[in-house]
DNA sequence: AGCGTTACGACGCACTCGTG
DNA sequence: CACGAGTGCGTCGTAACGCT
């Protein structure tokens, strides 16, 4: 076995994986897009009744309606798991296509974003705010996983208790692990609250579970241990939303709360504190 | 004070695999 | 084999922090 080289002359050797993709080039995914594209062109009324018949024909173009309204094909997915129980836009296309069109319409206005879009003139300003349009979504992706944590500092603050919020917390043989909020000292904290919110999946659903087992191995007996889950991603990644259910079954953490049940997340907390003697 | 770096939180998508 | 569910890697922004 060769001994261990300098870190730093490791670190030279690092290179790069991936390659430049050119953004002129075109690809099979452009070419979708252009056809579909051309083909709601040629429809000769574009409204709901229209466009249902032509997704029952053109089934795997339904993402190209969703870019007309700022879907993404991941929000897309999203979206149609929380209002149909699925994400497979096929069988939906072809089976409900009214039922799907007409709920597009209402809920994201489609038939009016398309008519509106479709007739524009482009420059090539608009097509360089369409490439850099990921980076609204990472501002909007910040706002929302902020919302719960929001939620739950406003409570602790409320109820008057001593608090930080993210930041990590010790329990068992000095060991720590992360918490979103920390009642008490956080070398020996009384309660400790993950909050995880997800509108989108992702192998982060996978690490907040993680994170929570990992809040769940640390704590000692005395802590109390609460998860604030919410969000539509969870719906499209039930499998780590079960773990973390069944650290509740087997009570390795205290509480599982969302967004519309934060009372009883208060009136737990307060219970506890009660006794504890914190308020 | 201003600047760059690091840690963290979330979204986006392609790929794999099971199934009818 | 087409479709849908599940899973892992990549992209991006903000806040906190440390250095000059």
């Amino acid at each position: 076995m060769a001994h261990a080289p300098d870190f730093d002359e490791y670190l030279k050797t690092l290179g790069r994986l991936t390659s430049h993709v050119d953004p002129t080039a075109s690809t099979p995914e452009a070419e979708h897009i252009a056809a579909a594209t051309a083909g709601l062109g040629e429809l000769m009324v574009t409204d709901v009744a229209g466009l249902a018949a032509w997704v029952r024909e053109n089934p795997g173009d339904v993402p190209v309606l969703g870019l007309a309204i700022g879907l993404s094909q991941e929000k897309l997915k999203n979206v149609l798991r929380d209002r149909f129980d699925t994400s497979g836009w096929h069988g939906l296309a072809r089976q409900r296509p009214v039922e799907l069109i007409t709920w597009l319409d209402e809920e994201f206005d489609l038939v009016r974003m398309l008519t509106a879009q479709m007739d524009r003139t482009y420059t090539f300003a608009d097509i360089l705010v369409a490439r850099a349009g990921t980076r609204l979504t990472a501002t909007r992706a910040g706002a929302s996983g902020r919302r719960i944590e929001d939620h739950i500092e406003d409570i602790a603050r409320d109820l008057g208790l001593d608090y930080v919020t993210r930041s990590r917390f010790s329990g068992r043989n000095g060991r720590t692990a992360p918490a979103d909020l920390i009642v008490g000292d956080p070398n020996a904290p009384d309660i400790v609250v993950a909050a995880k919110g997800f509108d989108s999946t992702g192998s982060k659903l996978t690490d907040a579970v993680r994170e929570i087992e990992e809040m769940a191995e640390v704590r000692l007996p005395r802590q109390l241990v609460l998860a604030v889950i919410d969000g539509i991603g969870w719906k499209s990644r039930q499998a780590d939303l079960r773990r973390i259910h069944q650290l509740w079954v087997d009570r390795q953490i205290d509480g599982m709360y969302t967004l519309v049940t934060l009372d009883r997340f208060r009136a737990d907390v307060t219970e506890f504190a009660r006794l504890r003697r914190l308020i």
